[in-house]
RNA sequence: GGACCAGUAGCAUAAUGGAUAGUGCACCUGAUUACGGAUCAGGAGGUUGGGGGUUCGAGUCCCUCCUGGUCCGCCA
């Protein structure tokens, strides 16, 4: 079925010619949803088409109004706001529509078209020295919500990780746990893998400060003392036996790592997310040179004295860029290099998302440069989505001043509050533990969540735990809440055996509430494509929002099992469950779970 | 020094170039012997960082300045 919006644009375009006897492309007709402060549904602006009807905007919205009402039969009247022209539909028009998409499931979504080729989404990329914290929460739960956002607009998605396992940061952490580690293990501490690898990171920097600072005292300059100091070339020299295939250093990172990432695979099951495929920059990390010499063949690149390979990226506005270091080998950029044409090679993507915050625009930018140079055309096809930092209350957070909030810490903190609340409220008497853990569970990640995603991704937010854990306004447990609240309602209905109709009857006398909730659901799929092609799980969380709201307050006016019309009883319940429905869908792209009872 | 991003009530945030800039928290006032009050209704709070420009119309686009952040490594 044509929407109407659709179908008033046609019948403009059709006006326009009847009336004024011109040609009017249908891309230059703007019809948008009508403030909710006025009365109509559907706003056509005039202005644009004055130049067309050479009449003032007010008599040319009566004359397209006019035209249009009498067409249309959806269309109630009408009406001329200064140069806004604002169409009312019919209320069978809202309940007709409800009836239409009563049985679909998930509502709005459109089913992924086969044989198309994927979107690649690479989020989470840890590094293997440290836990995650805060700023990887916005990357995973970023990452993971909108691949399912993209899905559900239709799209094939395959989620994959790039792990970065080697390297000096991880040297250090070894180093460290070679020297004052004495065989401990995570069992033996009783500790996590990653923060048990964290804390030897982090007892490396403060062993080397000291060895930094006594270089100092013997007279070394501070940039001196930090390249001498002889902990990081112990670190450096453990790098390069691991880069030689030394049996006895592999052996100790493999273990090291594998300590990380059962450790990882907790925090990644508390947050819920999954990827498709994991990819180690081990395994990667000298890919790209083929490309880039190929690069250098075709005279795209070229090399400098010291045989260092570089592009020239000036006549874009850029520096140049190392490709091939003067030994041979690779750098970062080469990698990223060779990976996305591996992947391209692989799958075909139709489009590449990076999750990657924005302090590495830089090097997105000069990856698709490059790769264009090289002459792929998909280059185009990658996309950055850049996201802001995390900071907190008292500013940044900074790793090396111990000031960063640790994710498991985050994750316990958030579930500590929520069963806090439940036992005040005293919502949960009478439930089995299991039960009210699981709950308390679902609403402390609910919390966190949409506290995140509820942000432009682009903006550098502020994350305050105290306002994190608030359950009222616009937050995950409030949406929750409607949710649980209308579940209640329909188990009512059950017990007293009213069903809930397949169809509802036009005839209904629907109030202000049901029309405005319904609107809001036609609007749904609409801004479902919008929010993936912004990739911004931030509208689909406000418009949530929005949907509750307006639910809440429908709930609030209305009676829904004691109303004695059966007709609008049935109407209301079928709403309701729709509703619940449609909110479990949206939060689930979001990796929200709803509990049935809170 | 160069480049990129951001600046919206006390705080946090929203707004395909469209109407009187929405919303939450906090603050004030009301509503219930409840289909679950973790709710709803109402109030107060704004020169959208400053200035200029384009446009019928600018928080949004352009220029400029201010503030904050990030990047510009033979690190990743």
């Amino acid at each position: 079925m044509t929407s109407l919006e659709d179908r008033i644009r046609n019948a403009a375009v059709e006006a326009i010619k009847d009336l004024y006897s011109q040609e009017c492309p249908l891309n230059t007709i703007q019809v948008q949803k009508t403030r909710k402060d006025l009365s109509g549904d559907f706003t056509l602006v005039v202005f644009p088409l004055l130049r067309i009807s050479r009449k003032n905007p007010v008599q040319t919205g009566e004359d397209l109004g006019g035209y249009i009402l009498a067409k249309l039969q959806d269309i109630e009247k009408f009406e001329v706001v200064k140069g806004f022209l604002n169409f009312t539909a019919k209320e069978t028009y809202w309940i007709q529509f409800l009836n239409n998409v009563l049985d679909q499931s998930p509502y709005g979504f459109v089913k992924p078209e086969k044989g198309t080729a994927p979107v690649l989404v690479e989020y989470s990329s840890p590094n293997t020295n440290k836990p995650l914290h805060l700023g990887h929460i916005r990357n995973n739960l970023l990452g993971y919500a909108v691949s399912k956002l993209l899905m559900a607009t239709g799209k094939p998605v395959k989620m994959v990780n790039l792990v970065n396992d080697r390297g000096i940061h991880i040297c250090k952490s070894m180093l460290a746990w070679q020297r004052w580690g004495d065989g401990i293990t995570p069992e033996k501490s009783g500790m996590k893998g990653d923060r048990l690898v964290g804390d030897y990171y982090v007892r490396f920097e403060k062993e080397y400060q000291h060895e930094v600072t006594e270089l100092q005292s013997q007279g070394l300059s501070k940039e001196e003392a930090a390249k001498k100091a002889p902990m990081l070339l112990d670190a450096q020299e453990m790098l390069r036996k691991w880069e030689a295939g030394d049996s006895e250093v592999t052996a100790l990172w493999e273990m090291m790592n594998q300590w990380v990432y059962t450790g990882f695979d907790t925090t990644y099951k508390s947050l819920g997310i999954a990827f498709d495929k994991v990819y180690y920059e081990s395994q990667t990390y000298k890919m790209g040179k083929q490309l880039v010499l190929d690069g250098l063949e075709a005279g795209v690149l070229y090399k400098k004295d010291d045989s260092s390979v570089w592009a020239d990226l000036t006549d874009s506005g850029l520096d140049e860029k190392l490709l091939l270091r003067s030994d041979g080998t690779s750098v970062y950029m080469t990698q990223d290099l060779g990976t996305a044409h591996q992947r391209h090679e692989e799958f075909g993507f139709q489009n590449h998302v990076y999750v990657v915050g924005n302090e590495q625009n830089y090097h997105f930018k000069v990856l698709a440069l490059i790769l264009k140079k090289l002459g792929f055309d998909w280059a185009e096809q990658l996309h950055h989505l850049s996201y802001g930092m995390v900071e907190l209350p008292d500013g940044k957070m900074k790793s090396r001043e111990g000031k960063v909030v640790d994710a498991d810490e985050l994750i316990e903190e958030m579930v500590e509050n929520a069963r806090q609340v439940s036992k005040d409220l005293g919502k949960l008497d009478g439930f089995e533990e299991k039960e009210k853990e699981e709950i308390n569970y679902r609403i402390a990640m609910a919390a966190l969540k949409y506290f995140i995603l509820k942000v432009d991704p682009v903006r550098t937010m502020l994350f305050n735990p105290k306002e994190s854990i608030d359950f009222n306004g616009n937050t995950g447990p409030f949406i929750q809440y409607t949710y649980v609240r209308i579940k209640s309602v329909l188990r009512k209905a059950e017990d007293l055996n009213i069903s809930i109709p397949q169809t509802v009857s036009l005839d209904v006398q629907v109030n202000e509430q049901e029309i405005q909730l319904i609107k809001l659901v036609y609007s749904f799929p609409e801004l479902l494509q919008e929010a993936g092609r912004q990739y911004s799980p931030a509208l689909l969380a406000n418009y949530l929002y929005e949907l509750v709201k307006a639910f809440n307050q429908f709930y609030q006016h209305s009676t829904i099992i004691n109303e004695e019309n059966s007709e609008l009883r049935g109407f209301r319940l079928s709403l309701a469950s729709f509703v619940a429905r449609h909110i479990q869908d949206g939060m689930r792209i979001m990796g929200i779970e709803m509990p049935e009872r809170m």
